[in-house]
DNA sequence: TAAATAGTGTCTATTAGACAATATGTA
DNA sequence: TACATATTGTCTAATAGACACTATTTA
């Protein structure tokens, strides 16, 4: 092969950062949208991305993933990032051929949204693909380019690892009570968790030196309060041999 | 954002085919690997990869994996094909900066290399980056790029799912027995998988419809015959509550 | 019949789910 | 004290691991 004829072709990042909103009732996961600048879709609301290694270069698509966290339309430090796929085709883009590698994100807590930033319930974006979760009417939020697809294949994602992982937890950040992550869980999974169950889970994280109980107590409003856990490996995931059942 | 300045830049796929070698002392996954035919690295043994919508035009990703599938360089029918992730940075490829969106493909029983092509153990590859299985002794292979590191992500995607799916059934195509099914996962995982386990797995997934049993038998030398089942839904894989054990 | 290999049954340990029972706060 | 909420305990079901036992073939 001789070097190439470079035709025109982009490839860029996409991340879907989660949040879990507590206080909606029931709880959700949101997703972080940002107000687009640039054309195409100028002024659009649609995931957070950058060209790789286009007018600003970067060593490596780690450290494009980097710079687009710390840019504005982020601007937030995720608790966790994983890579999740690829797609590509002639016609996601209306520039040209285009490529996206996309990924998700989790922020701790809640997280508020900046300057051209909102929070978007993950259900919403993902209706056209998917059911939602029960109990919840979605109502369609279509986005630009094939970024409600990409909302759908990291959904996929985040439930299939949170059925065996630590994963849901790592929403509540540094310290965490037994009935909010049976909650988080619950929510992400879109199916009721037993306490019991998820007791034995956080028992086993305490064994392998990944939480730590404490004294500390967390009181809302009426009733016994909630004992706090705290974290000693923030951002790290335990895996479980059993999954929740489906 | 203004149309780019389109710098130099080339997004590939590579994809690690693998094969279960039954008649090896004791069984291994074998990977597929191409000598190459063009610079850089012309003569060197890599694994089969291809320029997305370069010379040739592709519509899609998925659409350029199957014309690399359908190529000299592999030339052979996946029962299975997954995409793992991608890799880009500016010092991978000696030509410029460059993106491998990697899979990895079950072909199933012993299928034979044709032209320029060879079948080498996956251990040997992942050599550097990972501990050979047990009773193995592993010889480094290296491959041009960043191929062994594309290896060692593979097996590692490999052993995860394998754990809680019937993937390595896949390696065994469209009938299995008992026996063979739990040396190939055995094989996969890197440590013993007792029968009865394996059995029990069966008996579920021939209560889901994805296996049947028959009134084959299947005579190698000496002892009692081993019982054919048949594949119902051959390439498809089927997702067990629990994992086995680590 | 002996050897080799395949397949089955039994016991233990783990853990998710359901739900009852107990504990600890507020009003 | 009444109530709300949190936490613990008990029982069942499913399933992996270990390993003994039975079945079916060849030589």
């Amino acid at each position: 092969m001789t070097i190439q004829n470079f035709s025109p072709y982009l490839h860029t990042i996409d991340v879907v950062v989660l949040r879990y909103a507590a206080g909606t009732q029931p709880g959700r996961i949101e997703v972080l949208l940002h107000q687009r600048e640039n054309e195409p879709y100028k002024d659009a609301w649609a995931l957070p991305g950058l060209v790789v290694n286009g007018d600003i270069p970067d060593p490596s698509i780690e450290a494009a993933v980097k710079r687009l966290m710390a840019s504005s339309k982020v601007g937030m430090e995720p608790v966790y990032i994983e890579q999740v796929g690829t797609e590509g085709n002639a016609t996601r883009d209306p520039r040209c051929w285009s490529s996206t590698t996309y990924y998700f994100a989790i922020v701790a807590g809640d997280t508020p949204a900046g300057e051209r930033q909102q929070f978007v319930a993950l259900d919403d974006l993902v209706a056209q693909q998917r059911p939602a979760a029960p109990g919840r009417q979605a109502n369609a939020y279509p986005l630009p380019f094939d970024h409600n697809r990409l909302c759908a294949l990291v959904a996929d994602r985040l439930v299939s690892k949170s059925l065996y992982s630590s994963l849901p937890l790592l929403f509540l950040g540094d310290t965490l009570t037994l009935t909010e992550s049976a909650d988080v869980t619950a929510c992400v999974l879109g199916r009721p968790v037993q306490k019991s169950s998820m007791r034995t889970r956080l028992l086993a994280m305490v064994e392998a030196g990944y939480l730590q109980e404490t004294d500390d107590k967390k009181q809302l409003g009426m009733g016994r309060p909630q004992s706090v856990i705290r974290s000693v490996k923030p951002g790290q995931v335990f895996f479980f041999d059993r999954s929740f059942e489906k």
